[in-house]
DNA sequence: AAACCAATAGACAGACTTGTCTGTTTACTA
DNA sequence: TAGTAAACAGACAAGTCTGTCTATTGGTTT
């Protein structure tokens, strides 16, 4: 089955607003990658922000998808937990890697945009509530005060690990997170 | 004495680079708010790209100067390591916080403008080798490769507090950072 | 075959942008 | 007092951008 209109424009939007950022990304541009009329896409999606909208939201969507897959593939117990970091190596291997979205995004839009800055926290959140859920699978023992606090620790140090793999276009801070955070899994048991 | 016209215009630049970006700041507002003549801006700098990397520049170099300050205002040894983390307390309660100024540049500009990404990469040079002496002046027993590491995982912690407490607009990431890191501490001793 | 719908190309409006240039005014110094 | 250097206001060029609109084409359904 053919991809519909609507999400080859999402598609094509999204790579161009990843690789070079939303505002350096003009509908122009988008319209002769993706092969399609100016009318067709503002039938399709009111205004710029709209798609940046559908971008977020496709973008984040897939995201907890793979590492959802990517963790279930592990062993369960603390390998799980460490694969939520193991994840970014892959991921930053990938050649278009280019940091996190929502904080790209974020830097890109005016402050008193909150359409765009709910959607960005709304993404990160459940990011944080998958990692929540996966410490408390696999930390069965733990209490909910110290499963939370582990969980957003392992949510600070992947988005530690996101923001300066891409900043320093190196992967040893994916290395550095993983190290820590597995000196702490060791001291916990 | 009198601030040089120089000074003032990257001042006004700066605040309002860092708040609303690099992109979303036009030359004009620049020069309504500093309250001087477009043609004396034009005057002290090539073009707005070189106005930017004067802004990372002093920012940059201010950020160094305070945290060293207040980290030499701590007791030798370990409290002089979270206090890299603490001194993010003030800095994020001060109204004007809004991240991290490199990533928000980095995000703005095409990724081939080499210029800019080598500033920012320098700024985030120093600040890691800052830490790096840091470590090393306080953890006095411990092997280089040791003391590197720490210094890593240190820099890794403060990032992800800055870029974590700017896009949840809370101050929740860099108490987990200070958490993760006196843990890892007592573990060492 | 006729009606309808979705997509097409591309001109256009209107509002931005950076950077240049002209000509004037102010302030300090020799 | 004359001369120089710096800052002034603001018009302007040349380009960008988003979003609207017209007029046309192709395919599907009735």
């Amino acid at each position: 089955m053919k991809q519909s209109t609507r999400d080859h424009i999402i598609q094509t939007a999204s790579e161009l607003f990843y690789e070079k950022g939303y505002n350096l990304t003009g509908i122009n541009e988008i319209i002769a990658e993706s092969g399609i009329a100016k009318a067709t896409l503002y039938s399709h999606f009111r205004s710029k922000e709209e798609l940046l909208l559908a971008y977020l939201e496709v973008r984040d969507q897939e995201l907890l998808t793979n590492i959802r897959a990517f963790c279930e593939s592990k062993p369960q117990g603390d390998s799980r937990l460490v694969a939520v970091l193991e994840f970014l190596i892959p991921f930053f291997n990938r050649g278009d890697f280019n940091g996190c979205w929502c904080l790209r995004s974020m830097a890109e839009i005016p402050r008193e945009n909150e359409n765009v800055r709910k959607k960005i926290r709304a993404g990160k959140q459940k990011l944080r509530g998958f990692i929540l859920e996966l410490v408390k699978d696999n930390k069965p023992a733990m209490s909910a005060e110290q499963q939370t606090a582990l969980g957003n620790q392992l949510y600070l140090l992947y988005e530690g690990a996101v923001g300066e793999s891409h900043l320093q276009d190196a992967s040893w801070p994916i290395e550095t997170s993983i190290d820590l955070l597995t000196s702490k899994l060791r001291q916990g048991t």
